[in-house]
RNA sequence: GGGAGUUUAGCUCAGCUGGUUCAGAGCAUCUGCCUUACAAGCAGAGGGCCGGGGGUUCGAAUCCCUCAACUCCCACCA
């Protein structure tokens, strides 16, 4: 089999994965890495978003647990209360269901129902992908535990004076039916019109103008108006001081009233107040003590209230009205207008501001720690940005609304007096007590409970807390151990609703803060910059994709496109890269496996291969593979040394970039071609050990990023215990050049380098034979002046990857010779037949000369400035200086190939 | 209306507190190869006034100013 198949093993090893617990979690001595996923909607279903968000997770735990740590990654599914809600009420639509038909107990049934039918199965995908969650500690937000624990944190803020209960104006959800946070409403530019209707003067005339003329977007509104209001200073409307005006249709008399609110260049200068239905209006109400007249039912209907358009949906009633006004004469024009409309983030209803009794948070006093650990990096954001993001949001932020007029979620625990008043607690029996004080007679069936429900944040920002416990027995040891936990992989659209509220709770309920780092993700969208979405169609189903290209292809395709807080633009081409590489891993074990270090008489490979530590090796090992193993020894080292830097930064595509270069360039492109035997010829022992120790070393550094087919070839290498997983072995670090330093080896930069002058000679020989049409098979001679930037000591790995017959030290050249300059060194090729083209020599040697004197020349320049001389430091001098020298004997050797030449 | 970010090769992006031959990587493209691990491959090659303009400096992709385009966040102008 030529090609690599990843369906026939990734659900093996992650059943086995499971099957050893390797992914369960315990305290221990060890040093903790905690991770909490963000919690997916409990009947989610898994999105490119989801696979790029913990990908990210995976690779950072599978690495940790693989450096020693205790990692702990706990999963677990949000109850997303409006979403979900909202879709049980679909639902039960479809059965021709009313919610409205249902009690609670019975509404609350059917939607435990649809969460036990198809909760979770985001979960059940997530392993397809790899993630080594610790599935023990599989959380749900509203498991009686963590429900516990909501209702304790709203008790205990309540008794604190952090919680109060008050008429204000929210955002009313009219498809939901029920207020919703800031932070849930989005506002969208909306292509509207501006109304201009006429309120006639009450008592005739003025200024001989018998009407007012005010704008507004929502001609419905009228219904509610109380004023009109107009700036004091505005010439226009100095002489309506007293009066009245009638509103249109409705025939109301209300006061024109001055307040420099109004911004006079806008529209007409004048303002209708409703204080019921918008904010700034409700503020203006309140200073001049006017009449609230609410016209909306909570589905956005008319009410009863005014008598007119009674029933009708508030959009209808705008097109109506507007007929209506213009039939009676009353609007004066309509214009074209773009304003911003705010949305529900989770129903995409308009929100209608309603004044309404509601709970908050008070947020001035838990801001202030959580906003301090983020500007201090006691808590690190990547990127950095969103630091300013959080600053400004965190110190103008606004009290938190929290209640929410729906059944799924964690009800309220104020319990309503039957005289008045009501009283907060855990339990009914608690809050009877509580009650008992105010009156002893009272008994539980006289205490009613509030019917809302919590915003579901106010579970999650307690989620790095209450998945281990830490709010119902804040000393026990899992809290103790893990909290606080390492990384949040996240993003940014969440900042506000989760990120900085689970910082907050962390700062007021332990002290300390949830995580360490905070990585926000981007966006995945489509090739073309498109947000993914349904409507479109251009979001991949990812379960498709992992069949197609295995998980390991997909997370590789993901990861190597993606840096925190950067989109990722989604191409299948990644996928195909990520597959590929696969492949290319399989098939370098494929020939890694086919060596044999003995062969028997008629030259063909014995059937029982000897083991390399066993058998006592019959011959030299040949120099080029000693030199080889020696190089990449020191190539894995210090690409181990730069991949530990790019996770420090966070830097986790350009990790895997290096490991992914270290693979298929150095390891197969160069360490393998140099060590593989001739076909029919035995490799030695020591190098077929080193190989397979090389093998290991690459498949452990790739294993965070593409855990199953390192896995599988992890057993593919030798015979293990059952244990012995590369999901759970030790990371290999890169102190190792050391050690051989101290075992007399050279230094491993130097190797380094030395190598990749033989690189480029190879490299130099190989577009000889490309340009002279020479074929790889046909040995060369390889001439040289030897200088100390030859490595000689590379001779045989030079023969034998430029396919020389020899490499000989000369003093000069032969005009036949095609030549090359390697850094310093000056190499020639004796051609076979046909000898060299002269003139396209020369003009390629020119061409060179040119280059190289312009090079000298701005060189030079330098040099000969002297405040360069005089003020850069000496070190960057010293470097002019050698490229000088150096640039001076290409341009020799150069001249010299010319004048033989011509 | 405020604030932040981005702009470097066809695409996606690296280039940290100015100085190595600094103009890079991966992918894509072109050319030649089915060479006994891999055509999901091998070998070679091309490709960019570092968004425009100005400035600081011996020296700018990098620092400053300005303009332009795009993105995001925040904000109660009907």
């Amino acid at each position: 089999m030529k090609n690599y198949d990843p369906s026939s093993i990734e659900s093996k090893w992650y059943e086995y994965w499971i099957s050893r617990g390797f992914f369960h979690s315990e305290p221990d001595s060890r040093e903790p890495y905690t991770i909490v996923i963000p919690p997916p909607n409990v009947t989610g279903i898994l999105h490119m978003g989801h696979i790029l968000n913990n990908t990210l997770q995976d690779v950072l735990v599978r690495r940790a647990r693989m450096m020693g740590k205790n990692a702990c990654w706990v999963p677990g599914t949000d109850h997303a209360s409006i979403a979900t809600e909202a879709k049980v009420v679909a639902k039960l639509a479809e059965q021709g269901i009313k919610k409205s038909d249902l009690s609670r107990e019975e509404f609350l049934q059917h939607a435990w129902r649809w969460k036990e039918e198809h909760g979770g199965i985001i979960l059940k995908q997530l392993r397809t992908l790899g993630a080594s969650c610790d599935w023990d500690r599989t959380k749900f937000t509203m498991d009686p535990a963590m429900s516990e624990s909501v209702i304790k944190v709203f008790v205990d803020l309540y008794n604190k004076g952090l919680i109060y209960r008050g008429v204000r104006m929210v955002n009313w959800d009219p498809a939901a039916q029920t207020a919703l946070s800031d932070e849930e409403v989005i506002h969208r530019e909306q292509q509207g019109k501006l109304y201009y209707l006429r309120y006639k003067i009450e008592g005739g005339p003025v200024d001989g103008k018998d009407s007012v003329i005010v704008a507004t977007t929502r001609p419905e509104t009228i219904l509610g108006d109380v004023a009109v209001c107009v700036n004091p200073n505005d010439p226009r409307y100095t002489s309506l001081k007293g009066k009245r005006v009638i509103v249109p249709l409705v025939g109301r008399s209300v006061p024109v009233i001055y307040d420099d609110y109004v911004d006079m260049d806008f529209g007409t200068g004048a303002l209708k107040i409703t204080p019921a239905h918008d904010v700034n209006d409700y503020v203006l109400g309140e200073r001049f003590g006017l009449e609230v007249i609410d016209i909306f039912n909570p589905d956005g209907t008319i009410n009863e209230r005014v008598g007119l358009y009674v029933g009708q949906d508030r959009f209808a009633v705008r097109d109506q009205i507007s007929k209506d006004l213009q039939a009676a004469g009353l609007m004066e024009k309509v214009e074209d207008y773009t304003n911003k409309v705010g949305f529900s983030e989770r129903t995409g209803a308009a929100i209608e501001p309603k004044l309404s009794m509601q709970w908050f948070v008070k947020m001035d006093g838990l801001a202030e720690p959580a906003l301090k650990a983020v500007m201090d990096d006691t808590i690190r954001f990547v990127p950095s940005k969103y630091k300013n993001t959080y600053n400004h949001w965190m110190s103008n932020i606004k009290d938190w609304c929290i209640s929410r007029q729906l059944w799924w979620g964690q009800r309220i625990p104020a319990y309503f007096l039957p005289a008045g008043g009501y009283v907060v607690a855990q339990t009914p029996e608690e809050a009877l007590e509580l009650a008992h004080r105010k009156d002893p007679s009272l008994t539980l069936a006289d205490l009613r409970q509030d019917e809302d429900v919590l915003d579901t944040w106010f579970s999650s920002w307690l989620w790095p807390i209450s998945v281990f416990d830490g709010i119902r027995n804040p000393d026990n040891a899992d809290i103790g151990y893990y909290y606080p936990t390492n990384d949040l992989v996240t993003g940014p659209d969440i900042i506000f609703f989760w990120v900085a509220r689970m910082i907050m709770a962390g700062e007021h309920f332990r002290h300390n803060k949830p995580f360490g780092a905070v990585y926000f993700t981007g966006i995945v969208r489509d090739k073309l910059g498109r947000k993914m979405s349904k409507q479109l169609g251009n979001s991949p189903d990812p379960l498709e994709l992992i069949e197609k290209y295995g998980a390991d292809g997909v997370r590789m395709g993901l990861m190597l496109s993606t840096s925190a807080g950067n989109d990722v633009m989604f191409d299948e081409a990644m996928c195909e890269q990520g597959r590929n590489f696969g492949n290319k891993i399989w098939n370098a074990w494929r020939l890694i496996e086919s060596w044999q270090t003995t062969l028997s008489d008629n030259g063909h490979s014995d059937l029982c291969v000897a083991r390399p530590t066993e058998g006592v090796p019959t011959a030299e090992q040949p120099i080029s593979d000693r030199l080889a193993v020696e190089w990449f020894s020191s190539k894995l080292d210090s690409s181990l040394a730069e991949i530990d830097s790019l996770f420090a930064n966070y830097r986790l595509s350009d990790a895997l970039m290096v490991a992914y270069k270290l693979f298929w360039d150095d390891f197969s492109g160069w360490y393998l071609e140099i060590v593989k035997p001739a076909y029919g010829t035995a490799i030695h022992p020591h190098t077929l050990a080193s190989t397979k120790l090389f093998l290991e070393k690459l498949l452990q550094i790739l294993h965070p990023f593409i855990p199953f087919i390192t896995e599988e070839l992890w057993h593919s290498i030798r015979n293990r215990e059952a244990d012995d997983c590369v999901t759970i072995s030790s990371m290999p670090t890169s102190q190792e050049a050391d050690d051989r330093n101290a075992d007399g080896g050279s230094g491993y930069a130097e190797i380094l380098a030395r190598f990749d002058l033989i690189r480029e000679a190879v490299t130099a020989i190989r577009a000889i034979r490309r340009a002279r049409n020479i074929s790889p098979k046909e040995p060369l001679e390889l001439k040289v002046v030897p200088d100390e930037n030859f490595p000689a000591e590379f001779d045989a790995v030079l023969q034998k990857m430029a396919g020389l017959s020899s490499v000989e030290a000369v003093e000069g050249k032969d005009p036949e010779w095609e030549a090359f300059i390697v850094k310093t060194t000056r190499y020639f090729v004796p051609l076979p037949a046909g000898g060299i083209d002269r003139d396209a020599e020369l003009v390629k040697l020119r061409e060179e000369l040119a280059y190289q004197q312009g090079f000298l020349n701005t060189v030079m320049q330098k040099l000969s400035n002297e405040r360069f001389v005089g003020s850069a430091p000496a070190a960057i001098v010293a470097n002019e200086q050698t490229k000088r020298s150096d640039a001076e004997a290409r341009i020799a050797a150069l001249k010299e190939r010319i004048a033989q030449l011509s």
